[in-house]
RNA sequence: GGAGAGGUGCAAGAGUGGUUGAAUUGGCUUGUCUCGAAAACAAGUGUGCCGUAACCCGGUACCGAGGGUUCGAAUCCCUCCCUCUCCGCCA
């Protein structure tokens, strides 16, 4: 969430900011809200220094009819006054919730993806002398991908992966653990980069892959209807992401200054229930149920939240780089960044089957709108106390990079060239 | 799944209804001393909210979480979460 007092300073640019991202947002009853909300907590405040220093005069003895008489009458308005303060405070939770982070200045204003722009454009596109096939295509063709079965055991959108495409998931896991591990290469893109960051690498994770309720509602990332399943019978959810329980990681916890950033490079399998996409990308693997992914997400100070996103952005197209696909980086519109994000970047890469780029990638900064709900903070060498900035971004979707090295790479047969920054990893096999 | 024991500050650990936001010890910070360090001594050492834009200051809340009882709750009651021990099951 917002800070109040930011929203309190600079109402009408909250207004106007929300609505470039598609929130209509009612500002002035937030704020009548809120007076109302401190008004009430102060004469709570009061009671309670009452019913205090009373107790306090009684001290060890019996205290007198009198005194007893008094402490009800203060114990009643308490009560009243505490429940009323409750409503009003769910209330004011609930509005301020509704408000979405700011976009930085430098976000392209626009009211619909279309008007996301196109940052750059990057590689050759392969040119082939036969008519290349879509993955799915030549994923059933090679037994790389079992949809059929896949849906009568588990339903659509669910696949069994086989033979040499498990192969290349668990090459392309190791690339990117071996890449984000290695301080040399991240010293490299934060010079190559103009970054003014610490080199220090990432750190592997595995984390859980279901979380409670309240962290995945305070991660603000919580979308129960469209995106996430949950376990009714143990308030448990699948994560969407090994985001969900990376920046979770280090709620409600003060993190000494010198031990930033923490920068986690995570692998988990992801679930998406996929609500109101019947129709899109129903072949292949670009849209499922369930699919591997490997997340970055990093916790800094706030004054190097936005170079970390710009490393963050530098990794992605190291690695897209890497394994030779075209690709467009694209600056999301005000519209497209997403309600806590202040600004967000995705790459998408080319699918000639498609003759089109699709995303592969994203990668978001929240400022300090994450960290505020999962109250993670800083604390600086003098002492002070301040919230954290967060990023997080893809590493690699597993399934969606797959399908577009399977199209990129495809030959003539039917088989796919291995990029050569993978054949290390898979017994030096040149294609599969 | 069954039985039992627990959860207090940075750490250990006291506290079973009233000057306990919390003893004591250790850690850490600062000061005195010292060429410097150690030792000793002294002081300090949590987070949030409100007053308030900020500091000081004042008020208030927080002893796993949430409810309840009471004039008054870390302490009593209820629900939940977590940890440990034993049994069972299991990759």
């Amino acid at each position: 969430m917002l800070d109040i007092q930011y929203i309190k300073q600079n109402p009408d640019k909250v207004a106007e900011r929300s609505l470039q991202k598609g929130y209509k947002v009612d500002i002035a009853t937030l704020l009548k809200v809120d007076d109302k909300r401190r008004q009430l907590l102060s004469e709570i405040d009061g009671l309670r220094r009452q019913r205090n220093s009373a107790t306090e005069s009684i001290k060890g003895r019996r205290p007198s009819e009198e005194e007893l008489t008094q402490g009800r009458v203060i114990k009643d308005q308490l009560a009243s006054k505490e429940s009323e303060y409750r409503q009003i405070e769910e209330d004011f939770i609930i509005r301020l919730k509704s408000v979405p982070n700011m976009p930085l200045d430098d976000v392209p204003v626009g009211l619909t993806e279309d008007e996301n722009q196109v940052a750059k454009t990057v590689g050759d596109k392969p040119e082939f002398a036969f008519e290349p096939l879509s993955h799915h295509v030549l994923g059933e063709k090679r037994d790389f991908i079992d949809k059929i079965r896949a849906a009568k055991i588990s339903g659509s959108r669910f696949a069994y992966l086989k033979n040499d495409l498990v192969k290349l998931q668990f090459a392309l896991i190791s690339f990117v653990i071996g890449t984000l591990t290695n301080p040399e290469v991240i010293a490299k893109l934060i010079k190559d980069n103009g970054l003014k960051l610490d080199p220090r690498p990432f750190i592997p994770i595995l984390p859980p892959a279901m979380l409670r309720t309240a962290p995945y509602q305070a991660s603000a990332r919580l979308n129960a209807e469209e995106v996430t399943y949950k376990i009714e019978q143990d308030d448990l959810w699948l994560n969407a992401s090994a985001e969900h329980t990376l920046c979770t990681m280090y709620m409600d916890e003060i993190i000494p200054e010198d031990q930033l950033p923490l920068r986690f490079i995570g692998y988990s399998t992801s679930f998406r229930r996929e609500a109101g996409t019947y129709g899109k990308d129903v072949e292949g693997i670009l849209r499922m149920h369930q699919f591997d992914k490997l997340e970055m997400e990093v916790l800094s100070s706030p004054e190097t939240g936005l170079d970390e996103h710009k490393l963050a952005v530098a990794i992605q197209e190291h690695l897209v780089n890497a394994l030779g696909l075209p690709y467009q980086l694209i600056r999301k519109c005000t519209a497209d960044i997403g309600k806590p994000n202040a600004t967000g970047i995705d790459i998408n890469t080319w699918f000639p089957s498609q003759n089109t780029y699709r995303e592969t990638h994203t990668a978001d900064y929240m400022t300090d709108y994450q960290s505020r709900d999962l109250k993670i903070r800083l604390k600086r060498t003098d002492a002070n106390v301040e919230f954290i900035h967060t990023n997080d971004a893809t590493a690699f979707a597993l399934g969606r990079i797959m399908a577009a090295i399977m199209e990129n790479y495809q030959t003539a047969d039917g088989h796919v060239i291995v990029p050569d920054v993978l054949r290390s990893y898979m017994g030096n096999q040149e294609q599969i």
